[in-house]
RNA sequence: CGGGAUGUAGCACAGUUUGGUAGUGCGCUUGGUUCGGGACCAAGAGGUCGCAGGUUCAAAUCCUGUCAUUCCGACCA
């Protein structure tokens, strides 16, 4: 691309409408454009980055034989009604309706309909397994749109999905995406971690995700300094650590504790540590109210709890429900008389004479054991913390900040089961398809590599996702040698099938200079004053010093560059 | 969905308290001087001040409503 007489803009400044230094390096260097809430613009560069990012995830794809498809984004609400999904995916789906009234939604993600591409295949055992994948824009009507191209409304993600006769099928199918996975981000050059995760609304036996490490990432990430466990926060066990002390039990006691709601407050009245504390929060869990009790110094982790429950929804109960049933302000609730079900983090089961609300305003109980209060379940629902052992080997935890910049779920027979997904077995047997599913999101990782690749210059590209590898600076593009020299080099490295951007602009040197360095072009080729030695300059964006070379080797040069990447 | 903030030229903002000719910097155009890391001088172009009502002789400014953006929280594959 020549740059004299193109779409090509830069903006000097920060722009206010970003709140993330990816948003705002891909937004000033001309990449992208918020057009609105969550949902942006490609630009010609911009585009290009994505096309690079595509094409390497495209190639990981086909190399496993999966094949390339296209779905459409608008689809009749039915679908998702008959995987029961429609509830589950509730107001982050678009919905609209044509103009007969039929009411359509644009596809949040596709599990649904290639289950039903797939069964235009599947008739026997034979006819398995296959592998579809596309990219294809996806919409959901995210709560608070942020950060640039991470959490957007309208995004594109390749996603991919696996039909298999049984699980161990399903299994090689997995690791097959999973291989794919890790050797696309690995030519992207991402910095990334794989963690197990929750399924979430997508459902089935297994998730992992690929997270690329960045302090603004949004999912927090429990590593193992020792073996190497690694999963989201969401679903992180507790090693059950406490010991058991052999405590006199005393005599439940009621005290009284004015004002004093937090657990801190009360500590701090009563001049105990947190840790003696049982804090109880009051859940609704669907369409139940329950108890859930943590130590003092612990949180609950939410996901826990609507596992244990199999639940579609957990929030805190607000605060009329709270004072309904523990009859006092919130801030004195306790499980001790208390009549809904009661679920104890086990935890607790070590504790003795610990102090908990009285279901009264201004007062707590001290001295209160397991035995006070009726108990409907016990179980892991603590949300880890930096420093806590390791689930597996006991040594120390800490956490990473993720970007999800791709999934893998092991689904199963679930869609098959919802969508009457079936085959011939060789005994002549119906049985049920497993599927796997598996996404990526490009816009994602364009972000991720402009959080993790950038410096107060702007953004810098690795060479194989970079939108253009070479630019070809001219001085001066009155100075007829030098303007001509940089033609012949541009037209040379086409010729060579080297993607190059030529700056024939009539601008100061510092303006190209600044420019090219924004938009992150990984090596710079400067036609200058050199040229009286037959040289130019080479300079990449990742390091300091120059080199001059002539301009009967700088061909080579490049093309060495460019390979040892 | 709850709480806060902001909408004025392509971008970043001042002006709003106390109503009275629409401003500054960057960018853009023209001319000149410059010319290897975001030049300088001069002259210009560009805005129905988010939108709709209302008060007033007069509204960017006061009032009401509405839309959008954004921050914190809730939520989130």
């Amino acid at each position: 691309m020549k740059l004299g007489n193109s779409y090509f803009y830069t903006i000097r400044e920060n722009l206010k409408d970003e709140d993330s230094v990816s948003g705002n390096l891909l937004a000033r260097s001309g990449m992208i454009k918020k057009s609105s809430s969550g949902v942006y613009m490609y630009m010609p560069l911009g585009l290009k980055v994505l096309q690079n990012i595509s094409e390497i995830i495209r190639e990981e794809m086909n190399k496993t034989n999966a094949q390339e498809v296209l779905m459409p984004s608008l689809i009749p609400e039915e679908v998702y009604e008959a995987s029961g999904r429609r509830q589950g995916f509730g107001s982050s789906m678009f919905s609209l309706k044509d103009r007969f009234n039929k009411p359509f939604v644009l596809g949040p993600t596709h599990e649904e309909l290639f289950a039903v591409a797939a069964s235009m295949k599947i008739r026997s055992y034979k006819d398995l397994p296959f592998n579809l994948y596309q990219f294809q824009n996806k919409f959901r009507d995210e709560p608070r749109p942020r950060f640039g191209l991470i959490r957007v409304r309208e995004f594109i993600m390749k996603d991919a999905y696996s039909f298999d006769i049984d699980e161990n099928g399903l299994n090689v199918s997995y690791q097959k995406m999973f291989d794919a996975y890790k050797a696309s981000f690995d030519r992207m050059k991402l910095n990334y971690s794989i963690v197990k995760a929750d399924t979430g609304i997508m459902g089935g036996l297994l998730s992992e995700e690929f997270q690329a490490l960045s302090p603004i990432g949004e999912d927090t990430l429990v590593i193992c300094d020792d073996c190497g466990y690694a999963c989201n926060i969401e679903i992180a066990e507790c090693k059950d650590d406490s010991i058991t002390t052999f405590d006199k039990h005393l005599p439940l006691t009621l005290v009284k504790t004015p004002n004093a709601k937090t657990i801190s407050e009360v500590a701090n009245f009563l001049n105990l540590p947190a840790n003696k504390f049982v804090k109880t929060m009051i859940y609704r869990v669907d369409d139940m109210v329950v108890a859930c009790l943590i130590r003092g110094d612990k949180d609950i982790n939410e996901v826990k709890i609507q596992k244990l429950f199999n639940a579609t929804k957990v929030e805190l109960a607000d605060s009329a429900t709270v004072e309904l049933i523990t009859k006092a302000s919130v801030g004195f609730a306790g499980p001790v008389g208390l009549d809904i079900p009661v679920i104890l983090d086990k935890q607790i089961t070590h504790m003795h004479n610990f102090i908990v609300g009285a279901n009264k305003n201004d007062h707590h109980y001290i001295n209160v054991n397991l035995a006070d209060f009726s108990i409907s379940k016990i179980a892991d629902i603590r949300l880890i913390q930096e420093g806590d052992q390791c689930i597996k080997c006991g040594g120390s935890i800490h956490f990473e900040k993720g970007i999800e910049i791709g999934n893998t779920f092991k689904l199963g027979t679930k869609y098959a089961k919802a969508m009457d997904l079936m085959y011939l077995d060789q005994n002549n047997q119906l049985q049920e398809v497993w599927m796997g599913s598996y996404g990526i999101g490009p816009g994602r990782c364009m972000a991720a590599l402009a959080e993790q690749f950038n410096d107060d210059k702007g953004l810098i590209w690795p060479m194989n996702v970079a939108p253009y590898k070479v630019c070809v600076v001219i001085i001066n593009v009155k100075d007829h040698q030098q303007l001509e020299t940089g033609e012949r080099i541009y037209d040379e490295l086409n010729k060579l099938n080297i993607s190059v951007i030529l700056d024939d602009r009539d601008e100061r040197a510092g303006v190209k200079f600044n420019d090219m360095d924004l938009i992150g072009i990984p090596i710079r080729i400067t036609v200058g004053k050199a040229l009286i030695n037959n040289e130019v300059e080479i300079k990449l964006r990742d390091q300091k010093d120059i080199v001059k070379i002539s301009l009967d080797d700088y061909v080579g040069y490049v093309q060495e560059l460019i390979s040892n990447e």
